[in-house]
DNA sequence: TACATACAC
DNA sequence: CATGGTGTATGTA
């Protein structure tokens, strides 16, 4: 989750120098003229107008720095986290993948002082007619929305937990931190944090085993919500989205900012939760835009060309989604900060990187994004129609305690192979490339694979070629194993009845459910003695997942009538969905009557 | 195709 | 005491 990610060991929390935390905008459009708009993007109410952007302010090193986190003792922070690490094989492994990342910037940087002033002259000539066939694709008739929830899990386990409201709470162990509420942000503490770690920095932090079934939950509710803007969207995760709202907006005459207020609202009403929204012309622009004004704001970048080009001049090219910690290393070696400077070093960029790099920096040089679903591409059109991005490949890996007899490792092979297979199975889909991946004790990570003569996707089929790889590789002590399942192919079923209908695809949305429920169901039968304990947990989801449901339609009670209709049947929509796994036939039969009967 | 890396969440 | 899991994309050989 982008709010959520990005805090690597040496990472320590920069200010925002924004004192937004618990903010609420107004629902209305701020006058495009107001005094809350400062340059292109939207301050939130209530900060001085005089104040910088905060991405401005932050030390790139410090990279994904969050509101909530602007008084932290960062000295402290990067003391404590050294002291606690320095000594581990997780941090001698950081400096070995450091080392090489040096080096490869000292080649760069080599390759570019010996560039004539003729050649520099032709690739930035070459720049020139790459950027003109940028500019001549920009589009900016569109509106996107990025929607991204606030410290989502944390959030949700609060909704259970009030009183954990008021104190440092982090959802994870000590292994891992995934989530850290804005009480332990003050602290320091941040996802992918050990939690170890965060609890030095921060004693007296709760922590919450995560549940994600209750996150699943509350996605689904937000994603009823979306729905109604863009029937379209695409979840990238359980807490974000990108919406295309440009239709919502015609249709109802209502301007992005306008829209974005309504869906905050909607989710707030639907959840108790918040999110923040960025509103873009295009959805990488919505996406760093969803990031200024959190927790609980929303940001605008006006749909103009020099509206984006003076958004983007000043922008740290870390804020881009896509340019990493590497990547931001590598072109600070060259000099570049900002994405202005992404073009008026275009010379050198063409001059030292691939042409897919070249054209993403360029691109981001010049504000430039997704404007269409489906990833701005005509192609990949699968039956079934449409956006929907068929995947590459599927995966089951375990990290563990230090591990070295074989025969462990053997089964642990045999253990991750049948989980592949059944995962690969519910999926529907076979693989003829087959990868084993090992993480050694020193955390460095071993991948070897093997393609078959045809596709597999039973753990009888695939257990002997790992383990083949898997022996090879011995001895060795690690830490992680992981197989992984490429070069996918739809699996074909011949079955009963409604497998003939599904393979003659006359199947109605109902009949998917029941097959794919039933699928669910041999898979579960496959492993019995976890039978027990699984039918507990599932009627408990049940409860559950109907309990959501009659609080949703309490809460939409008063709403706008035709606002709570569209919600409503999202939601009976989703929830079907996301049950589908746990419930009857009967029953998914008896949701769908409820939902039609509102 | 095989492998390593970078990146997102 | 102790640093995750799943998936995509890209560079290179």
């Amino acid at each position: 989750m982008a709010e959520e990610q990005t805090a690597g060991a040496a990472a320590a929390a920069g200010p925002t120098g924004q004192g937004c935390s618990g903010q609420h905008e107004v629902l209305q459009a701020v006058p495009a003229h107001g005094p809350h708009v400062l340059g292109t993007h939207q301050l939130p109410v209530g900060a001085a107008a005089s104040q910088q952007p905060s991405w401005q302010q932050y030390s790139s090193v410090f990279t994904a720095s969050k509101a909530g986190m602007q008084n932290v003792d960062k000295e402290k922070v990067k003391r404590v986290v050294f002291e606690m690490s320095k000594d581990s094989a997780h941090f001698k492994n950081e400096q070995r993948k450091q080392a090489q990342v040096d080096a490869r910037i000292a080649q760069l940087k080599a390759k570019a002082a010996s560039i004539s002033q003729a050649e520099l002259a032709a690739h930035q000539k070459a720049a020139d007619a790459k950027l003109a066939q940028l500019e001549a694709g920009r589009d900016l008739s569109r509106t996107w929305l990025h929607a991204d929830m606030d410290a989502f899990y944390a959030s949700v386990e609060e909704l259970d937990r009030p009183d954990l409201k008021s104190k440092p709470m982090a959802v994870g162990g000590m292994g891992m931190i995934t989530t850290a509420n804005y009480e332990a942000r003050k602290f320091g503490v941040r996802s992918a944090m050990p939690g170890f770690i965060a609890r030095k920095l921060c004693p007296q932090l709760a922590f919450v085993k995560p549940d994600f079934r209750k996150y699943e939950a509350a996605s689904v509710a937000t994603r009823g919500v979306f729905k109604v803007y863009d029937p379209h969207f695409e979840a990238g995760s359980l807490d974000e989205a990108y919406l295309d709202v440009t239709d919502y907006c015609a249709a109802h005459s209502m301007t992005g900012e306008q829209v974005a207020a309504e869906l905050r609202a909607g989710v707030e009403a639907a959840t108790r939760l918040t999110c923040s929204v960025g509103i873009a012309p295009n959805a990488t622009l919505a996406k760093v835009a969803s990031d200024l004004n959190k927790p609980n704001g929303q940001a605008l970048v006006v749909s103009s060309r020099e509206a984006v080009m003076a958004f983007v001049h000043d922008l740290p090219i870390r804020k881009v989604p896509g340019i990493g910690k590497v990547s931001e290393q590598t072109l600070n070696a060259l000099g570049i900060t900002t994405c202005g400077q992404l073009l008026q070093q275009r010379g050198l960029i063409a001059a030292l990187f691939s042409s897919i790099s070249a054209r993403f920096f360029l691109g981001a040089g010049l504000g430039l994004g997704h404007t269409q679903h489906g990833g701005d591409r005509g192609d990949e059109g699968g039956a079934g129609g449409g956006s929907v991005v068929a995947r590459k490949g599927i995966s089951c890996e375990r990290t563990f305690a230090n591990m070295s007899s074989s025969a462990d490792m053997e089964k642990m092979a045999d253990n991750l192979v049948q989980h592949l297979a059944a995962d690969m199975e519910s999926e529907g889909i076979e693989s003829k490339t087959l990868t084993l991946k090992l993480k050694t004790t020193d955390f460095a990570v071993r991948t070897r694979a093997v393609t078959l003569a045809g596709h597999v996707h039973t753990a009888q089929q695939m257990l002997p070629p790992i383990l083949k790889l898997l022996r090879a590789e011995l001895p060795c002590e690690i830490r992680l194993m992981g197989v992984r399942g490429s070069a996918l192919r739809r699996l074909t079923s011949a079955g009963d009845a409604l497998d003939a209908a599904a393979a003659g695809g006359r199947l109605n949305a109902l009949q998917r459910m029941i097959l794919q429920g039933r699928k669910q169901q041999q898979r579960g039968e496959a492993v019995e003695q976890q039978q027990g304990e699984q039918q507990d947990e599932q009627h408990c989801s049940m409860v559950i997942s109907y309990r959501q449901l009659a609080q949703d339609l309490a809460i939409m009670r008063g709403s706008m009538p035709s606002m709570k209709q569209r919600l409503l049947r999202c939601h009976m929509t989703c929830l079907m969905m996301k049950t589908r796994q746990v419930l009857s036939a009967a029953a998914m039969v008896r949701l769908a009557q409820m939902a039609r009967a509102h």
